[in-house]
RNA sequence: GGCGCGUUGGUCAAGGGGUUAAGACGCCUCCCUUUCACGGAGGAAUCACGGGUUCGAAUCCCGUACGUGCUACCA
């Protein structure tokens, strides 16, 4: 079975790479550059790549692309592990996990790509270029004035630059040799047509008369992406390629190198996954937009180490993993169905790329909020007790008997939306109230229901078994023995017991927190009652 | 500006020539609960626009508009 799916898709387009690739095994990789935090849409790139990696027996691959030395940020790359750890998106290979292809950090491989590179120039496909930044800022500002609606660097212009296509030979090998700083650029030819099967938009095709003479070999000796991912796409066996829409007008570079280099049979097929937009008004999803409008863009909380400036990450507000998974993976996707609640093993089950929308979707974070809701309903609190037993931990609440916390949960689950909601929908059961919603008791507050409350603790002194439906029984009885409407009475109780007008059901909540507790609360708020409404 | 990609309710979306155009989130109304939440019942779309093709188009084709991406010795 392995790639008969996805290349079933397109069979006439993909027949020769279907033959070739039918007992290869599937291989995806997901390729980060440690530059600082993980963001959503990285995330989802991450987990369609896994998905189709695990639904084909296939193998999960991430590389680290940090060939930009000026860009690295300290600490990224482990967080991006973190994250993905979190996500429970573990890869079958890795800078971190090791394996048959390593190493798996383009920094490490820096010697390889020259090779690649000079065999370009050697062929014909590429060039030494010479000229330097001020030279390329000048030939731009040359193009603008002259009117041009490109200012790319191309076969327009390319005979007017310094490299090795105008210099005679002589000249390009002195000053090879006098080590003036050079570039490798790929040579575009004009007039050509660059086609290719996109598993979720179709055939593709790009007029080379568009495509520019990208770098390939930097003046450092570090590749480019462009001729790294080609590279490396060859040699750790990539079968499938997945990325962001934003590399889609770069792709016929990439199919041109891979046609010079390794041939197209060996090619893997693409994916151009649709961008995640911002929710308000336009562009692609940022980190400042969460900060903006208050959600987060990053998996995990993110700390610039230069800055120290905090972005707040999913998993810390109080995010499941489960639904972070969930709600990204039907951001772009679904199986056709009305389905919206899936395991990361129902979609490793029913994914398929072909599947995956063209256009962008907007973030939608109340929606976010549902599927957290959702997981935490359905999951057994076991899932996540230690998380908010943190929770509590770090609003300064020691939680010493894990029992009654689980217990606690249990009441309280279906409404937390936010795993850090247990705190502010739980605390009572742990802390007397330390203020009362008056206002909710003042207008039902007289004499009677003073006078009640004061009788109805020696009578929950007396009560033997100390269960919700005695307590309910009891409190019922008394009151109608004194002629009070319950409704009024079990507000005042609420609020003495809790503190609002919320929570779970009122008895079971005094059963929970034992008879002394409950005696102790109103008498308490008995006395904070009758000083605030005089009576 | 050039090139690419996209466009079904506020948002995510199903749908692939004939449907009363699913469903979900959010919003509003009501029921349940004398709390809040959960749950339940309702409410809200001339499928961006204009031309074709067709007996018939949200669905196919062409334009236009709008959005978005790229246009670095960044990925």
């Amino acid at each position: 079975m392995l790639t008969l799916g996805p290349n079933f898709y397109f069979p006439a387009l993909c027949f020769q790479a279907y033959l070739c690739r039918m007992f290869d095994k599937v291989r995806v990789r997901f390729a980060p550059s440690p530059t600082g935090g993980l963001h959503l849409g990285g995330v989802r790139t991450v987990l369609f790549n896994y998905l189709y990696a695990k639904k084909y027996g296939g193998d999960f691959i991430v590389r680290i692309e940090d060939t930009d030395q000026a860009r690295l940020v300290a600490g990224a790359e482990k967080y991006i592990f973190d994250c993905l750890n979190w996500c429970g998106l573990v890869p079958d290979e890795s800078a971190l996990h090791g394996g048959p292809y390593a190493p798996y950090r383009q920094s490490e491989r820096k010697d390889g790509y020259r090779k690649y590179a000079e065999q370009l120039v050697k062929n014909g496909h590429a060039y030494y270029a010479f000229d330097t930044p001020a030279e390329l800022d000048a030939m731009r500002e040359k193009l603008k004035s002259a009117g041009s609606n490109s200012l790319q660097y191309d076969h327009h212009v390319r005979m007017n630059m310094n490299n090795s296509l105008r210099l005679l030979p002589a000249e390009t090998n002195t000053l090879l040799k006098s080590g003036t700083p050079y570039v490798i650029r790929i040579k575009v030819n004009p007039d050509e047509f660059v086609q290719f099967a996109d598993m979720i938009r179709g055939e593709m095709e790009f007029d080379t008369n568009n495509v520019d003479d990208k770098v390939l070999l930097k003046a450092d000796g570090m590749p480019t992406y462009h001729l790294a991912v080609v590279v490396d796409d060859y040699l750790m066996k990539i079968s499938h390629a997945f990325r962001g829409e934003e590399w889609l007008p770069s792709a016929p570079v990439h199919i041109l190198l891979w046609k010079c280099l390794f041939g197209l049979d060996e090619m893997p097929q693409w994916a151009h996954l649709p961008l995640i937009l911002k929710p308000d008004g336009n562009g692609k999803l940022s980190k400042r937009d969460g900060d903006r409008l208050g959600f987060p863009v990053y998996a995990m909380d993110w700390i610039d180490p230069v800055t120290h400036d905090i972005a707040k990450g999913f998993k810390e507000l109080g995010f499941l993993p489960e639904a972070f998974i969930n709600l990204l993976a039907v951001l772009g996707w679904n199986d056709g169905t009305e389905q919206e609640i899936f395991s990361l093993d129902d979609l490793v089950d029913k994914f398929s790329i072909e599947r995956v929308h063209k256009g962008g979707a907007k973030f939608d974070f109340e929606k976010a909020k549902w599927f957290n809701h959702e997981w935490i309903k359905k999951l057994d609190v076991e899932h996540y007790e230690k998380r908010v037993n943190e929770i509590f931990e770090e609003k300064g609440v020691s939680v010493t008997d894990a029992r009654y916390l689980h217990q606690v949960m249990n009441l309280i689950k279906e409404r937390c939306t936010l795993l850090t909601d247990f705190y502010t929908q739980g605390i009572f059961f742990f802390e007397s109230p330390k203020s009362f919603d008056e206002a909710a008791v003042k207008p039902k507050w007289d004499e009677g229901k003073k006078e009640y409350f004061i009788g109805i603790i020696c009578q929950f002194e007396e009560l033997v078994t100390w269960e919700a439906v005695s307590i309910e029984e009891l409190f019922k009885s008394s009151a109608t023995q004194k002629n009070i409407k319950v409704g009024e009475l079990q507000m005042i109780l609420r609020v003495m017991l809790v503190g609002s007008k919320t929570g779970p059901a009122l008895f079971i909540i005094a059963e929970t927190i034992g008879k002394e507790e409950t005696i102790k609360r109103i008498e308490n708020a008995l006395v904070v009652f009758n000083g605030a409404f005089n009576k």
